[in-house]
Order: structure tokens, then sequence, then C-alpha cells
DNA sequence: TATGAATGAGTCTTCATTCAT
DNA sequence: AATGAATGAAGACTCATTCAT
């Protein structure tokens, strides 16, 4: 059985999250294959963990595409969203690790990419009159970033059941924890 | 002006959060103490995540304790605590990123009480009838542990203005998201 | 030319005998490898101790071995026994030296061994009234390793040819310095 | 109690025979006192093994000129020698060792008018008809050097007690291990 | 294509030494 | 005089990468 790229960069995926001091050879063991080969896979680790952020990116765009976020009504996208993001969410846990800036560096152009779709969305149920307008949208993407990766890393933890997260995930970001402001 | 042991944790875990891989020598730096002091106040790179964690602990379970979580009205005792947390979220946002956990007793049993802590406050809120009850409180907690970092992390970043994360954490977690969920 | 496992060693304690303080960069240097190599044939500088410890003593059994000095009379086993240590005597020196003992189970067991056979063998001589009985059988093994060693050292500092130092060597042990005593 | 110099430098010798590579803080910690109070003893690591070879050699030839080496017979010489040796056996082991030579390295000058001592002790026992003329004046001297060290070896690791060196030493050296070559 | 072996570059750790107290 | 604290230099070790097979 021999792995493509794309499990290659599961498995890194799911190493590096969990641990972003994690070598090649760490990750190269965790595919199953040998230090040698993962690099005939990817020219080095910027390569990796380049093109781990591409396909994430990648995933991830697909999903918001999938959901149509830009049409009808947001509550709903958010819906559709967070259904359509669930089977990536361990890339996007890794992609939300790996984008904490560090000073003087310069935003991914994908992620931005993202991050505006989503703020767009947010933006567009304050107008329609469905999201509270004192919870900036810049916030609520954030947020909704935060719990996704909570919820994947809950999952690889055994804390949650990867099939709640959605439930888990949608309901806290639309309702809160507080009785009388959910689904029900 | 000499550095004391905690002054350089303060250091090691503002710059540890924003970027984990950084080495002992860009760590020195950031205290300003040479490398061979760092390693004087620290055993090795291990023993000072380890002290990281252990401090992080500690300043949490004084949050907790300062909130009087145990105390109250579930929904006040949360509000107390988000605004007790808020000056340790840095720490918390470094301990929430850093998944490779140590091994050690004394550390485990440090998150295992913090965890109980917090997911007796989200089932007590639910007993009294405060919290929806089809949200785990192991979710809640963990949900509550990934609002503050994501906070922290856009404060870090510039995202979110410090003075508006403990508003923009127990809003989004009490009402979430939805118009009509809210204070008002 | 590859060098294997063991060609490193015979170097490594060619150069140990002479300068005990010699540095893993001086050690590879001596072997011709770099140091990244000689750490992926030794674990650390322990290791590589170890390992020579254990070639020494693997040597130094099967030149007991080679001069059956289990059998026949104890002073021509003896002299057997001088003549097959010989070429292991840059080993024996070292491993004299090194009297930083290591606790490793097996590698205490060997010398145990070694000492076992030795010490017999003194007695046996004894017992066939062949050796001095006023000379503990401990401490003439004692003295063979450590004119072994003297003997390694004067060669590898040119005050001795190496040819001289069977005869040397077992003629002192045999019959001492005063004339009368020896083989004539 | 305060040690003094001299009783640091016979920690030092004593750690050093056994261990060649042991840390400044290592002979600190074994004469009982700072890193920085033994800096203050010796201006350097080097500074302090100089002083450890002058000490050592001012006792040796102290123990030669004690023992009217070059007088009388040059059996009784020995014998002399031997048991003045005896009390300084450890920095003899200690000498012996460090002077095994790194090629290119210039032997020390107090080691050299040792060696010529013993040698020319060893060449008039030869003239005067008491010493084998097959074993070399150098070889001799060796090899008391070595037996001496071994002995020293011997008592530290408990396989000798130390009133019996003299004994050992001087017997072996002189008659050898045959039966009938002894003293009787 | 896949991999064990080799290594230059870089990080981690320790050492000998100095200095302020 | 003695020592805890600090550090530049040096040694030990690991990593990402290359290459021969």
């Amino acid at each position: 059985m021999t792995l493509d790229r794309n499990d290659v960069l599961r498995e890194a995926a799911a190493l590096l999250t969990r641990r972003a001091t994690a070598s090649m050879d760490d990750i190269a063991k965790a595919a199953g294959i040998s230090r040698a080969t993962l690099h005939r896979h990817f020219a080095g680790r910027d390569a990796l963990i380049r093109a781990l952020e591409e396909l994430g990116i990648e995933r991830s765009e697909a999903a918001l595409d999938t959901a149509h976020i830009e049409e009808g009504d947001a509550v709903e996208a958010l819906r559709r969203l967070v259904a359509a993001l669930q089977p990536v969410s361990g890339f996007l846990a890794f992609l939300y690790g790996e984008n904490q800036l560090f000073e003087g560096e310069e935003v991914n152009a994908g992620w931005a990419r993202l991050d505006a779709r989503l703020t767009a969305l947010f933006r567009r149920g304050q107008e329609q009159g469905n999201f509270r307008v004192d919870l900036t949208p810049v916030w609520l993407a954030e947020a909704l970033y935060g719990l996704m990766a909570s919820a994947a890393w809950g999952v690889y933890d055994g804390r949650l059941a990867a099939k709640d997260v959605e439930y888990m995930v949608l309901e806290l970001l639309l309702g809160g924890a507080r009785r009388g402001s959910g689904n029900a």
C-alpha cells in the first residue's frame, strides 16, 4: 500500500497540530515512510508546511463554496458552513495554530481570503438583522475558528465525539450556553 | 536590575505563545539574559515548558479562587471567572496551544483539577436551570478555554482590543451570536 | 571505503587511550568521519565508551579462550595468555585507565567474568606449586592488567618496542627483576 | 574548618586519577568548597593541573631523596624506595595517567628528572650484578610506575589492603610470581 | 521509486571563568 | 576570604537535507 501525497499531508497535519516542533523524522514515522521518502514528496520542511497550508486553505474554501455562504439567510448559511467545515476541522486547527503571527510576518493570502469571506458572512447576518451587532464580525470569525479547533482537539483527545461536533459548535456559536437562547 | 524566575517565565510565555518553535536562544534574548543563564534557571527546554505549565495552572487556579466559582448563581460566577481569567489569558493561550502534554503527575493533576472545577460550574448552572442541558459541561469548559485563547491571540495580533476581551468572550459564551439571545 | 562500527571503535580506543579528554569531534576526525556520523553509530559519548568496554571485554575473553588458560600447566598457560593478549593490549590499556566504570550489568558482569578466570589461573598455579602463595591471586591478576597497560603505553610513547612487549611483561611477571630469578 | 591548598590538591588528585574528565565543579564538590573558591586557590584548570603535577613531582622526588636511591646496594635501595613512595602512590597514579603523552607534546621536566633517577637505579643494579640485564632499565622503571599505580587503584577500589601494597609491589617487582624466585 | 548512510548547519547543554556582594 | 549569579566559549547532540544504491 503506497501513501500518496495527500495521505502524508493528512498525517502531517494531525501531528503538527498537536506538536508544532515535530521533526521531519516524526512526521515520516507518523506517515509510515522513511525520512528520505518524505523528502521525495516535499522539497523540504518549508515546502511541506506550505503544501499543508495550501491544502488546508483549498479544502476550507471548497467548504465555503459547498455551503454557498454568500447566499440566503446568514443563519442558515452558517449552519451549512459548520457542517461542511467539520470534515476539514483537522486542517483548520492546524491552520489556526500556524497563523498566530509573529511580529512582522505577513498574513498568508489564502488565509486572508477565507477570513474576508467569513467576516463578510457575519456582517451580512448583522445587516439582515439576524446577528447581534455588539459582537464584531472579526471576533465572530475568530470565535468560529477557535471553536472548530477546540472541537477538533477535543475529538483527538477523546473528550468529544466526532458526531457531536457540528451540533456543539453551531449551537454554542449561534445561541450560547444560557438557557432559553438555544434552538428550542 | 535582575530578572527572577517568574519574569523569565512571563517573557517565555509571551514568545512561545506566538511562536511555538522559538529556540532557547530566542527565549533568552527575549528575556534579556544569556542562554547559559536561562539554563541556570531551568534545567532544559522541557523543564522550562513544564515550569510554564505549572505557573499557568497556578495562576488559573488562583483566578478560579478569586472568582469564587463554586458560589452563587452560575451565570454570575461565569462573569466573575472570565474577568479574573483575562489577565492570565496569555498563559492560557500558550497552555491551550501547547498540546504536547507532559506526563508529570503534578501537571496532569493540576489540569484535571482545573477541568473538574470548570465542568462542575457548568453542571451546577444546568441544575440551577440557567444553562442549556443539550450542550455538555465538558464541551462548555473546552469552549471557554478555546474562546479565551482565541481572544488572547486576537489581541496579540491586533485584531481585538484587550479591553473588549471580557465582553466578547462572555457574551458569546452566554448568549451566542444570534440576535435576541444577548444581554439586552 | 566505508568504516564500520568496529573500525570506528578501534580508532576511538587508540585516541582515548592516549588522551582521555578527547572530544567527540577529535574522535570523529581520528576515525575520518563527521561528528554527526559518529553520533549515528553511537547514541552519545557514554554509549561510545560503553561500546568500547564491551568490545574490549569481548576481545579479552576471546584471548583467554584462545590461550586455553584453564588447561595444563599454569605457567605455560600464562605464557600463552600474555601472547594472546598482546594484540588487545591497546584496548586493555584504555579499559584499565578508564576508571570511571559504568554501572551497566552486562559490562560489570563481563569484568567479573574476566577477573574470575584470571584469578582462577593464578590460584591454580599456586595449587600446582608453580606460583608463590604469598602474593594473592587477586593482586597477580591486577598486576597482569597493570603491566600490560604499562607496556601498551610504553609502545604508544615509543619507549618500548612492540615486539618486546610479550617477553618483558611475561618475564617480569614470572621472574621479577632480580638476577637469578629469570628463565635462565 | 578551612581546607588549605594541599588538601584541595589531594582531593583533586584522587578524583582526577579515577576520572580524567571530572569538571571543576566536581573537583570543588569533592573538596567541599564552591567553584568560585576553587578558582581563588588556582588561577584556572590548567593551573590546577600544573600544581598537581608539581606537588606530585615534589613529593616523589622527596621520596627518592629519603630513600637515598643513589646509595648502596640497588636491591636495598629499591626496597627503601617502594616504602617511601607508598604514601605518595595516589599522586604517582595521577602523574602516570597524566603522562601518557599525545604526539608532539613535551615531556614534563620534573617527570623526566624522576625517570632519569629511576632508570639510573635499575642500571646501577644491573652493573652491580643484582638485576637481570635482559629487562631494560626503561621497562623496569615503567613497570615500577605501573605496579604502584595498579596498587593505588586496587586500594581505592577495595581490592587491596593499603598495608599490603609495599610487600606486594616489591616482591613482584623483585622476584616475580614464580615459586622459588621470591624472598624465601 | 524507495531507502539506509552520511553530513553541514544549527540547537541544546555544560564548562571554565569572572564579577558583584 | 568566600560565594551565588552571570556569561562567552566550547562541547554534545539533533535536524533537515543529500546521495549512492
